[in-house]
RNA sequence: GGGCGGUUAGCUCAGCUGGUCGAGAGCACUCGCUUUACACGCGAGGGGUCGCCGGUUCGAAUCCGGCACCGCCCACCA
């Protein structure tokens, strides 16, 4: 070591991430570890597909927390020796997108339609390449090892090829069509959304009774509904065909009032006897299930609501041009006028929202592009049934199955400007030509004897999940057969928050086996939704939000690493400021174990020993160890894999193997330096894939480095240094010297006094040592016992203290033997349980005696 | 309305294929330490009717049933 770097350990006693990160994460950047080659097989390699965050977004915790278990991962691929690959990228995400320019032009007083389309998005195109890098270089900070030569948008040239074609198979194939059908129209963005992006929340409404008189007689019938304004759209008034109230009035008319329209009178399933007064008013133009009841019986669909939120002309003179709100109140006037509102009441019940634009959805009927998914979703099915795809934790994967088992028809046209513009062209007749350029469609149309001049592009752009969907290989170059498709499709794993299951995940299975041939992932982990320390959501606009990168300034990065991945689990968590922290000072711990390492090795190069118990103990823990993280990562547990780690470097390693072996490593004892250096070496290849800085940066101070961290081989296990038997006897030995400590501080024996103390047998120097005794010969009256020890009375003790302890020792001995021997009395245990447990007991029992004698 | 998950120390969580868990970790708390790596430290300690009721069992935090709160997902009862 030269004297620079000497002294740089010598006097720094905390690990300082900051100069630290920039500079290890460039050297890692300039070492290619990032972006292997593409070789081998999928099945020999690794490979991550980011879940690809919003160009307008900024890291948040739920980020950190999948950045992190994603890194991992690669890390430990990488340092399995195989080609690992993390695939970058960031979505356009239509509405977002568009909303923050648009909002940025509001600022500057220009309504995006004076702009025009074209000019529109290239404005968004200009804001995405100001401002659209930011969340890479957020994830740099994290220590992503993402391959950031390669980094994709889901509007690149190749990409939006990729979408067009799937597109158009999709659309050959029958699969994509165009349809007047039921919508969730969103007033807040003036387009619709599919099911999956709207939300129910609890509103408390009035709830009208209104009476429709029946045809040919002067009774009425009462119909319920929270909507009084969508009674203009009615067609029809239905009732529930084992319903006996109604039977006789089924086949028959009511007169709608205020519009006077005749509506029949019919019988469906759907409606519930129970509810209100049993009999239902349908508005197929305006309510979802009143559409499907409306499509049964081959009602007329009338639209009174239009898109721009206002009555429509259909809505008659005295309506038309009101907003919905307006109108609601003016029907129910009216309608109070004529003495048709029979009761109101408020009424709570669920409504949906535009979970967008947080607008109330108006469901009506809208002409849209669709994607029809059963045919799709079958191979989707069975290759989670079959765990091609596993699903962990488990119970998502039976969420998964029931939804895509009863999956409907998928809105995918959206009428917004920033997007996949929708490859369909119609001719004067409203004929539909699919293809790939203008020009190609010029071709298509002219072949078809349609006038090519004629032509109009479809204005609406596809669903943002459409292309999402063929992210995992269409960031790899498909539809092009190209290396990077061939080494690293199917991808290896996916992480996913699980309110993305349906909107992503699913999606990404089924057009994987469509398109590329094969599922895109083999396991698939739902991580935990970050929340705030308090439980609450974190939420910008709550004040709850954390930033991670403020976290990074304060702790370093490896610091959030270790907290994100230590309360991971496999429900919600809360963000916990204590575990970052405890990463934070598990970081410090090693760099000042590894300067006590590497100030006092000497020469000697690192390499296990085990000529001495305590050397084969601690060789036998870090086997434990690396055996122990091993596994829980293996099955996702982050959390056990991390904190077991932990556990092992601070107590084990720290707390007693380096007091162990201290004095040898001050003497110069060239095994205990070989041996500290092996175990360091490991303890850094161990805790690389959680805590990358610290371990890259320590690893360089140790003799002989020549490549990086990053990528050299993960710990090495080796049963030959396993020795369980010394292991447990450096583990009582250990318990010795606790006791001797427990018994000092109870007694009151200053911390500083060394005591003399006969020892009955041999007994290991570091014993003596880290209990502070000292062994003596005298004769004389022991003042305690414990274990072989015997402590000698001494100015330093306090005698009354000390027979108290004994007693309560006395005690608490009693009380084991005594629940053992009411254990072993008992007939059916002795009878039923498995021997060894009982065999376990009476050694227990044995113990306990014997140690009570002791005591005397 | 269906489904899923939670309820364990002051706080956040582990443990839950029944016995070694008459229950652990981090933080917080108490006492003692300038012990030549680390006070982001060292040593020792206190603290829990394992939500409630019942059952199965020789034995239950752990299995079963019921109840009570809390959270999430799905759903076209106006």
């Amino acid at each position: 070591m030269d004297e620079d770097r000497r002294q740089a350990l010598e006097t720094t006693t905390r690990w300082e991430p900051g100069e630290a990160e920039a500079r290890i994460f460039s050297r890692w950047r300039e070492s290619g570890a990032f972006d292997p080659p593409p070789e081998g097989t999928p099945e020999e390699n690794f490979s991550i597909a980011i879940p690809p965050p919003n160009v307008t977004g900024a890291l948040h915790m739920g980020h950190a927390l999948n950045g992190t278990v994603q890194d991992a991962l690669v890390r430990l691929r990488r340092m399995e020796g195989r080609k690992a690959l993390w695939i970058l990228g960031t979505d356009h995400a239509g509405i977002a997108t568009q909303a923050v320019v648009e909002k940025q032009l509001r600022a500057e007083g220009i309504d995006r339609h004076e702009l025009g389309r074209e000019a529109f998005v290239e404005r968004v195109w200009e804001w995405r390449r100001e401002y659209g890098g930011q969340i890479v270089e957020q994830y740099q900070r994290l220590g992503a090892s993402c391959d950031y030569e390669r980094e994709r948008f889901t509007l690149d040239e190749d990409y939006v090829r990729a979408v067009i074609k799937v597109f158009a198979s999709l659309y050959e194939k029958g699969l994509i069509y165009r349809d007047n059908y039921m919508v969730n129209w969103d007033p807040g963005t003036s387009s619709a959304i599919s099911d999956l992006e709207v939300v129910n929340r609890e509103v408390t409404d009035t709830l009208y009774e209104i009476d429709y008189p029946i045809e040919g007689s002067d009774e009425v019938l009462t119909v319920a509904t929270v909507r009084p304004e969508t009674m203009l759209a009615d067609t029809a008034v239905a009732v529930n065909p084992d319903d006996e109230r109604y039977g006789s009035l089924v086949g028959g008319h009511v007169t709608l009032p205020l519009v006077g329209r005749r509506l029949p009178v019919i019988a469906d399933e759907h409606v519930d006897v129970e509810f209100g007064t049993g009999a239902l008013k349908i508005t197929p133009g305006h309510d979802p299930a009143d559409f499907e009841i409306g499509r049964r019986h081959g009602l007329e669909e009338i639209s009174v609501i239009g898109e721009d939120g206002r009555m429509t002309a259909a809505a008659g003179e005295r309506f038309a041009g009101m907003t919905t709100t307006e109108a609601n109140a003016a029907v129910v006037e009216a309608l109070r006028d004529e003495g048709r509102i029979r009761d109101e009441r408020p009424y709570e019940h669920s409504v949906p929202f535009s979970e967008r634009s947080g607008e109330r959805i108006e469901p009506l009927i809208s002409l849209q592009w669709f994607c029809r998914m059963d045919e799709l979703a079958a191979p989707a099915i069975e290759a989670v049934e079959r765990d091609e795809v596993r699903i962990v934790p488990e119970s998502y994967k039976r969420v998964y199955l029931n939804w895509m088992r009863e999956i409907r028809p998928w809105c995918i046209s959206r009428q917004l400007w920033w997007g996949h513009q929708i490859p369909v062209w119609y001719g004067p007749g409203g004929e539909e030509v699919v293809a790939e350029t203008p020009e190609l469609a010029r071709e298509a149309a002219a072949e078809r004897g349609i006038d090519p001049d004629a032509l109009r592009r479809e204005t609406d752009v596809l669903d943002t999940w459409f292309s999402s969907a063929l992210w995992p290989f269409a960031t790899l170059g498909w539809p092009e057969d190209t290396p990077h498709l061939r080494a690293f499709y199917p991808t290896s794993f996916l992480t996913t928050a699980r309110e993305i299951i349906f909107l992503w995940v699913a999606r990404m299975v089924m057009m994987g086996i469509e398109f590329a041939g094969a599922i895109p992932f083999r396991d698939v982990y739902v991580h935990p939704v970050v929340q705030a320390p308090d439980g609450r959501r974190m939420s910008k606009s709550l004040g709850t939000g954390i930033d991670p990168l403020d976290e990074i300034d304060v702790h370093g990065a490896d610091a959030l690493r270790f907290g994100m991945l230590a309360i991971s689990s496999t429900q919600d968590v809360r963000y916990s400021p204590e575990r970052v922290q405890q990463g934070r000072d598990l970081a410090t711990k090693m760099w000042n174990a590894s300067r006590l390492i590497l100030l006092n090795a000497g020469d000697a190069r690192p390499a296990p020993r085990t000529e001495r118990p305590e050397d084969r103990w601690i060789l036998t823990r870090l086997d434990a160890a690396v055996a122990g993280f091993e596994a829980s990562i293996e099955g996702y547990d982050f959390a056990h894999a991390v904190l077991g780690f932990y556990a092992f470097l601070w107590s084990e390693f720290c707390d007693w193997y380096l007091e162990i072996v201290k004095p040898r490593l001050y003497d110069g004892d060239p095994d205990a330096a070989a041996n500290l250096l092996h175990v360091l070496d490991q303890v850094l290849r161990l805790a690389h894939p959680a805590m990358p800085f610290v371990t890259e940066e320590i690893w360089g101070y140790l003799p002989d480095r020549e490549q990086l961290l990053i990528v050299s081989p993960k710990p090495s296990r080796d049963p030959s240094l396993v020795d369980s038997e010394a292991a447990s006897a450096i583990e009582r030995e250990i318990e010795q010297v606790r006791e001797v400590r427990r018994w000092r501080d109870l007694v009151g024996v200053p911390a500083a006094a060394v005591l003399e103390a006969r020892i009955e047998g041999e007994l290991p120097e570091f014993v003596t040592r880290l209990a502070r005794l000292q062994r003596s010969e005298a004769g004389g009256e022991a003042i305690a016992t414990i274990g072989p020890v015997e402590i000698l009375a001494s100015g330093d003790v306090d005698a009354d203290g000390a027979r108290e302890r004994i007693e309560a020792e006395r005690e608490r001995l009693r009380g084991e033997i005594e629940r053992i021997e009411r254990k072993l009395g008992n007939q059916g245990f002795v009878a039923k349980a498995p021997p060894e447990v009982v065999e376990g007991e009476r050694k227990k029992l044995a113990d306990y005696r014997a140690e009570l004698d002791r005591l005397g």
